[in-house]
DNA sequence: AATGTCACTCTACATCCAAGAGTGCTGATT
DNA sequence: AATCAGCACTCTTGGATGTAGAGTGACATT
């Protein structure tokens, strides 16, 4: 790690915070004019030639001011912004709790509101993940008869999760059979994780091969499909409001997000390895995930229920957002989820 | 309806075929190279002069050539392309009701992937609207005991659509009790449509107040929830692939259907007006419908099953998108998945 | 009525120029 | 040794200018 003294930091911090606030180029005189760090703008530039050489800016070509790169960026968010204490604005925070709170529906809704919530108070295009079908806990299944051979499973989890799906069944089973057989489920498997309830219905699939053949049936017939109810939706919002915002809106840009997004499998499998550190995370310069998400970036959180499943909560923006106003937003809404579902 | 005689029509229908194609102002020599009308350029000239005092075609400026006016567009879609028959390709054919067959699922991921192919052949975007909830049939209701006092309610549809929807109780009821209550209500009101089903329960709670308590509870509840249970859902698909053709690509148009699409109460109630009527619907420059979606054209087209629910399919695209492919192939789709859920 | 011709109009594109912004370097100053 | 003022230089931006090409409308001709 490159240290920098702290005159280079505060001209690199000016830099990107007029950066973050013009979208323009920064020069020397123009940093002299914004902040009073009572340096002519011939020195600034010498440490600005430095900060180059750094690689923390750049010059889109000679006779510019400079912009920020990644490694800028990254600095900033890790190091620069750290120094500062930033907490969210009160009467925010309590508008940002207030509309999670009055809904107080089931999990999916809330977790739709919190990207609605999201996308309206930052202005960008938000993003929610519920928790990961593995690590959610059963409170109850339910087969319902739906037509001769085929059933509707249902699930539901503690944190107020409902799946259901279509099942087909290769023997005729009676309303009562299927109760039966969900009854025992229930009475074995409810209150654990799913990824145990897999591991528990593999082990006694292979251990007790016979029981009463309905049952092992449907038992064999869940195990199979519980995998693909894997949670394969995330919400979001914002993709109109987010085009109002002029910088974030170049075509390549929003044609990257698009592509990103349409390919849901990829955003979950960011999502999800988020989610498995907790706190707010930045990601800056999104290429080295997504190429075409080149000057892009993610702030995004994890919410959880009972330290047990978590979920993420984020923004996709510009490089160049405002990290400072953003970072508070999706830190409060995650951690607004958490007391929400903790609550229940 | 200004009638144009046979040499008009011939020259408009080179104009917008033409246009169709590349996508440039249309001038006189090109249609006379493309097409052997055995006309000059000069009488082509003067024709198109009439063709633009009447209002189907425009000078983008002077001196330039000529583009179809949304009154064009609309002519040549009713009355020049009719006079044609297209019929679609067998094998494109095959493969739409093919990747529709394959997979005969539930009724939502059947129209997930209905949005998925049609978008896939189009190249732009497809939508597809399950059937109205009013309009489905139920086939079972069950409540499912949540939380003290919370259920799940279930309502499964003759048609393979399944809801679910938490609602809140104000007594405790036990599980026993519930089932009770779904099972009168499967009795008294399985097999009819929704919209019936409401009509009914709200004739018997005006008429007999009281028959026992909590049933007549229950039944109150899902009376009141069951409005809000409406579908506000929509498949999309194809967002990042429309984004490829260039020339659909303006970032004015993709915000206008971003922003349209973000507005889902708009696209519903789009979408229902349409399937109220059958067949394949061609709507020519949408800006009556929404200003923003000037310039966009939406082809759609209704599927039913037993004739009673009927959600809708269908693209949006440029306005000078090509419609003799495109109308087939949401036909096509339509009729295919009408046929799949005819067969269950 | 259909056609050939020609002057006219307008766009698109390249080129040029001037203004402005910003830099790096040098030499003087503290 | 650090700071700073001054200056020459570079590069972008925007407006102005000119030209080639496409297409038209009008008019005379067949």
């Amino acid at each position: 790690m490159t240290k920098l003294n702290e005159r280079r930091k505060a001209i690199l911090r000016a830099i990107i915070q007029s950066h973050i606030d013009l979208n323009i180029p920064i020069g020397s005189i123009l940093i002299t004019q914004r902040f009073s760090i009572g340096l002519s703008p011939a020195t600034i530039r010498n440490t600005m030639a430095k900060l180059e050489e750094l690689g923390y800016i750049i010059q889109p070509h000679t006779s510019a001011g400079r912009v920020p790169t990644e490694k800028g960026y990254r600095f900033y968010v890790d190091t620069l912004m750290e120094e500062e204490t930033f907490s969210i604005n009160s009467a925010l925070s309590d508008e940002l709790s207030g509309r999670l709170g009055i809904i107080r529906k089931d999990c999916n809704s809330l977790i739709k509101e919190a990207a609605r919530t999201l996308s309206l108070f930052s202005r960008y295009l938000a993003i929610a993940t519920p928790p990961r079908m593995e690590d959610i806990v059963l409170k109850r299944i339910k087969f319902i008869k739906y037509e001769k051979k085929k059933m509707l499973a249902i699930l539901i989890s503690e944190e107020g999760l409902v799946k259901n799906k279509i099942i087909e069944l290769d023997h005729i089973h009676s309303q009562k059979q299927l109760d039966r057989a969900a009854n025992y489920l229930n009475n074995r498997f409810s209150g654990l994780v799913i990824k145990k309830v897999k591991e528990k219905i593999a082990y006694q699939l292979y251990k007790e091969k016979t029981m009463f053949d309905q049952l092992i049936d449907s038992l064999l017939y869940l195990c199979k499909d519980i995998v693909p109810l894997e949670n394969n939706d995330f919400s979001l919002d914002g993709l109109s409001g987010t085009s109002n915002l002029p910088d974030f809106a170049t075509l390549k840009q929003i044609k990257a997000i698009l592509r990103a997004i349409e390919d849901k499998n990829f955003m979950l499998k960011l999502l999800h390895r988020v989610s498995e550190s907790r706190g707010t995370q930045v990601f800056v310069g999104m290429e080295s995930i997504l190429p075409a998400m080149k000057e892009l970036s993610m702030v995004v959180s994890t919410f959880n229920n009972k330290k047990l499943a978590s979920g993420a909560v984020g923004i996709i923006g510009p490089t160049r957002m405002n990290y400072k106003k953003m970072i508070p937003i999706v830190d409060h809404t995650a951690k607004a989820l958490t007391q929400i579902l903790s609550e229940t």
